[in-house]
DNA sequence: GGTACTCACCTTAGCTGC
DNA sequence: GACCGCAGCTAAGGTGAG
């Protein structure tokens, strides 16, 4: 019996009631264990929102003629992967993750669409006001999804239940788009609930889901052991295959062994985890307000980097959209780290920390370069990257002395005015307003900005040479 | 043959200071 | 002075979520 789809009632969420129900056929499904009334919350606090096929449904929502139609987004060129797709397409076994190549040959009438970051955050912005308006305590994970705690929330909105309907109604009025909403009382729970609730893609079609799926205390083992161990939090295909060697391939699997049977196999800090999820022991909060840990921007290149020379100006680039981030966040940060992965898939890392504080984008990219110069890059380079980590805000860094790791710089203090004066002019004018001169192209400065490229490059630029 | 980007966290190894 | 254990830090790599 697949226990996922319990009502709260004790019945199946696939009955009519629940799955596409109203605030009033939430009545509907007060019989044998009925939803409480508004203001008493039942311990069911946390509430997972997800928006279904989110790019493409933005896509289909900017253009219907693409209605019912196959739906691609992600990387258009030969390195590119899917982002998203619509239900059409995830029928043809479309998935996200998976090689456009791949998605293109088992569903070759698709539209298939590049990706407007920019869009998606307008929508993203607009939906995440809509959780505020149910509660304050929103954890952001996606641009399409999050975390709510509506335990201060009953009085006025009603059982979870309710909060749960009421969403996915005013989503519904004002962006036109569907989400599903897990409400349980864990993250885990509630986040395996909203899966649940999705609708499903076959060979013949797309399928309704049953939109909210709540999970009572009293259900959590029953919803989760039957599940494959892969759906716990931390288990990805690395650690499922290493548990699914030694047998376990349920959470039920998992939950039977001790624990230190589990950190034998996954590690101390993975093993305790784990061992406490498959018990339905989940006590992270809903958290608000995360504090930024790092900023970084890495490019796969449509073709593969052999010199140094054209990789200095990508760090360049790439540093200065780093930096540009960070001013914007009020962040200064400590470490960076340089990535490179080569055409064989092998990826390196390499990482300087400094006993100051970074302020500029032109002191990031001197650091990333520093490290570059350490690199062969005759193999080839396939991606590039570049991340600042050991965050801390810009107020709290600048009462100490600044520690310049080349002692030729001037003055970093200086060169951080530059960087404020640069950053009003992008506020202002546009990011290609200005640049540093090294990412100067046939068409202008080539600013990175987050979510370009962000699937993959869209077409091929002109090699360099391997010779 | 193909396999993105961003961020977070963990593990391991090596080094340094006490 | 040599050795040991420990803590703290850094670097590098790996894994996972979305």
């Amino acid at each position: 019996m697949n226990s996922a789809a319990r009502l709260p009632s004790g019945r199946r969420a696939s009955s009519a009631s629940i799955a596409t129900g109203t605030a009033g056929e939430a009545g509907a499904t007060s019989s044998a264990r009925a939803p409480s009334a508004p203001g008493v919350s039942e311990g069911l606090d946390v509430l997972h929102v997800d928006m279904d096929c989110f790019f493409a449904a933005v896509e289909v929502l900017d253009d219907p003629s693409l209605n019912g139609r196959p739906v691609i987004v992600g990387g258009t060129g030969t390195r590119g992967v899917v982002a998203a797709c619509s239900y059409e397409a995830r029928s043809t076994g479309v998935r996200s993750a998976m090689p456009m190549a791949e998605a293109r040959r088992r569903c070759p009438s698709a539209v298939v669409l590049a990706g407007r970051h920019d869009r998606y955050g307008e929508v993203s912005s607009e939906l995440h006001s809509i959780f505020h308006e149910f509660t304050p305590v929103v954890e952001p994970i996606a641009l399409d999804e999050a975390f709510l705690d509506v335990s201060g929330s009953h009085r006025l909105f009603g059982t979870s239940f309710e909060i749960a309907h009421s969403i996915r109604h005013r989503v519904r009025d004002v962006l036109h788009l569907d989400c599903s909403v897990g409400v349980a009382r864990t993250k885990l729970i509630a986040k395996l609930a909203s899966r649940a609730a999705k609708p499903t893609a076959s060979p013949e079609g797309p399928r309704p889901g049953p939109g909210v799926v709540v999970v009572r205390m009293e259900d959590e083992i029953e919803f989760l052991h039957p599940r494959p161990v892969s759906d716990l939090w931390g288990v990805g295909p690395r650690t499922a295959e290493r548990l699914n060697r030694y047998g376990i391939h349920t959470i039920a699997d998992l939950a039977s062994l001790d624990q230190a049977a589990v950190t034998r196999l996954v590690g101390r800090a993975a093993g305790t985890q784990l061992f406490a999820l498959a018990a339905a022991e989940d006590d992270r909060p809903v958290v608000a307000d995360r504090a930024l840990k790092s900023v970084g921007h890495e490019e796969t290149f449509a073709t593969d980097h052999y010199e140094a020379g054209s990789l200095q100006s990508e760090l360049v680039r790439l540093s200065d959209s780093v930096g540009d981030r960070m001013r914007a966040a009020e962040v200064v940060g400590r470490t960076v780290t340089l990535k490179v992965r080569f055409g064989d898939f092998s990826t390196i890392t390499r990482s300087h920390s400094l006993k100051g504080s970074l302020l500029s984008s032109s002191e990031i990219a001197r650091v990333a370069t520093a490290l570059l110069a350490g690199v062969d890059v005759s193999p080839g380079v396939r991606l590039i990257g570049v991340s600042v980590s050991s965050l801390e805000p810009r107020e709290a860094a600048s009462g100490r002395q600044l520690e310049l790791l080349d002692p030729n710089v001037t003055s970093a203090v200086a060169r951080g005015d530059v960087d404020a004066a640069v950053g009003a002019i992008r506020d202002r004018y546009g990011a290609g307003a200005v640049g540093p001169a090294a990412v100067v192209g046939p068409t202008g400065l080539r600013v990175k900005r987050l979510g370009d490229a962000q699937w993959g490059p869209a077409e091929p630029t002109a090699p360099d040479s391997a010779d």
